[in-house]
DNA sequence: CTGAAAGCGCTAACAC
DNA sequence: GTGTTAGCGCTTTCAG
């Protein structure tokens, strides 16, 4: 008898109170019940009524089943993020940003992870077929357009997030190559004119448009971009360890300082400069894109773009939103701007003369 | 005509095929589709014909309606993750292994910020009752039982994550009290005598475990524990600022070593030692709990008790689906062991003289 | 201005 | 072994 859970533990059901169950309270139809809880437009209904409907919801603690809603509406008021398997702390304020935006217009946020054993395909097709939630914000798949096409081909509006491709989807990014000249310009305004690049796969288009930048600044003041000081990394610390040894074993002349794309791995490079005997930032200034708490943590302090990664999952969501209620005419594609550059401590002027590794 | 959206876009509807197009397309009955489909038991059926289901799936690119199967069933196949609206790094892991033990039981997993506008009551009660999840994952509310219990009282299965209560509810948590005792009797091995904590507020269970664990790791040694020593700090980095410099200040004569409770905190710590021109570790060794990516990006490299932060989130999504399944009688409250001390280069012997800040 | 009734797509008795 | 049928709770024409 402890086996019948249906009595023992109703859990949500049989207690569950419905439409109807309100209705009857407030001794009106299902209908007008309906009409007065989704605000219905072009309703005029005694205001004497309408409290009676009110009082009953919450006397019967009720609330609408959005399984029934959604079977009926064909909307699930679900929108998902999908996001690389990566540990990079730069997503968790995209999540929080696309959560609060999600929620305030009454829509819950599935966090997807593209975990190593699913394509693409298999994860569009699943959220959009299986899970059936109403939009998708995307943070992988930088480089490959195919692939980024595929949620949109599947019906299913799609924005994407710090990412963009040639396709006529809908992007929110903050402009990269701003974002690098602040950071470049940081370290020209301090005397640097030999400054190398930990850039990310040149495929992504946010790395090009971070080389672009780098490039313009490097230019505009005079200084003849050394294809040597460019080195293709990944995002990750590991990433920023390998590809800094690797700048340091194969530059002659060492440069004087480190424009480094994301802070995982602009900590990782100033930890192996220190471990190559070289000292931050007197004899390599570093400084980072992005902006967050281990910039702060770490010896020395990182001088940094600021991005607002919580307000682009805010706007990519909004976004989202208006996708998924227009007519698929308002595709948007935002460029923030980088908020603002911080000067920590690990960029200062270079020295007079240039070091040399003991190798 | 371009806002007839129906018919323009028609994203997931009109086109949308239903179990009906597959028994069509099988020749069959929607009801041997449905059984088939659901893998049922107790079901025999003609090989050939599941085969001719399959294929029609196939060919139709047929996908259940979710909103159709939990209006039907009472269950949303969905769980939410409750987190707090801090930074800490330490969740990360929590939510990809919730998410990875979800998707492995065909369950979504919801995420779920407590913002400062929300009471826990109204998070609860809109993941309860308005989104119907079958399920939540708490990690929050440390310390109030009341409002933890929430949940459980609201007829909705609970597993609390890094946390418990004096309440029969499902938790999983670390051994705290293990781990700290790994992180002080390292450092008494190491021939430190004058340690303090860095604690948690000590309502809450973990912080109040971890300073059992610390102080049974001194008597054992013979050590009389200073309550001086010890000061109530948070989780983050700016808590740790304080209570680092809040100890330095008033404590007389200075620890040697400090044991902080998180990874956030003990950067802080080491960045507020070498600011009061202490150096680590020979002035001051720090060992945190929590491992992580951090650890080994600041300077001295943390030494540390990692933690298997991943598994925590599996394990707590795996007894949230047991007390889904089950009748309530499944309660499981899970006790992981602290995976490993990982020695790094914060904690060395103390000096022999101690040091004096200069004030 | 309000109500009756027809499904949305699926599952689960209950028949045959 | 397989099919018929009655809803799950809601929205939404269409009547009145």
């Amino acid at each position: 008898m402890s086996k019948s859970s249906d009595d023992d533990k109703p859990h949500l059901a049989g207690k569950v109170v419905t439409i109807s169950d309100v209705s009857v309270e407030a001794g009106v139809s299902i209908t007008t019940v309906s009409r007065v809880l989704r605000g219905d437009t072009k309703l005029s209904i005694r205001e004497e009524t309408r409290e009676r409907i009110f009082a009953a919801v919450k006397k019967l603690n009720y609330a609408p089943n959005p399984a029934a809603r959604s079977l009926r509406t064909s909307k699930s008021m679900a929108i998902a993020i999908i996001l690389p398997e990566a540990e990079n702390p730069a997503y968790a304020p995209i999540i929080r940003g696309a959560q609060s935006a999600a929620v305030e217009n009454g829509y819950s946020l599935l966090v997807s992870y593209c975990g190593e054993n699913q394509t693409a395909d298999e994860i569009y097709r699943n959220l959009a077929l299986n899970l059936r939630v109403d939009g998708l914000l995307v943070t992988t798949s930088q480089s490959e357009d195919e692939e980024i096409l595929m949620p949109d081909a599947a019906g299913v509006p799609t924005v994407l997030v710090n990412r963009r491709t040639k396709a006529q989807s809908s992007f929110v990014i903050v402009d990269d190559s701003a974002g690098a000249r602040l950071a470049v310009e940081h370290l020209i305004s301090l005397g640097h004119r030999r400054i190398a690049h930990l850039s990310g796969p040149l495929t992504h288009y946010n790395s090009a448009q971070r080389v672009k930048g780098y490039t313009t600044a490097l230019k505009e003041a005079g200084i003849d971009p050394d294809p040597a000081l460019i080195v293709e990394s990944g995002y990750l610390a590991a990433d920023g360890r390998t590809s800094t040894q690797k700048l340091l074993n194969s530059c002659e002349p060492l440069p004087t300082a480190i424009f480094c794309n994301s802070l995982l791995v602009a900590a990782a490079t100033v930890t192996v400069c220190r471990d190559n005997g070289l000292k931050v930032p007197d004899d390599m200034s570093i400084v980072s894109l992005h902006d967050g708490t281990i910039a702060e943590l770490i010896y020395p302090p990182l001088s940094t773009v600021r991005y607002d990664l919580f307000e682009m999952g805010r706007q990519a969501t909004f976004s989202l939103l208006d996708l998924i209620g227009g007519d698929g005419s308002e595709k948007k594609q935002t460029v923030l701007a980088p908020v603002e550059f911080i000067k920590r401590e690990s960029s200062t002027v270079p020295r007079q003369v240039s070091v040399q590794l003991k190798r």
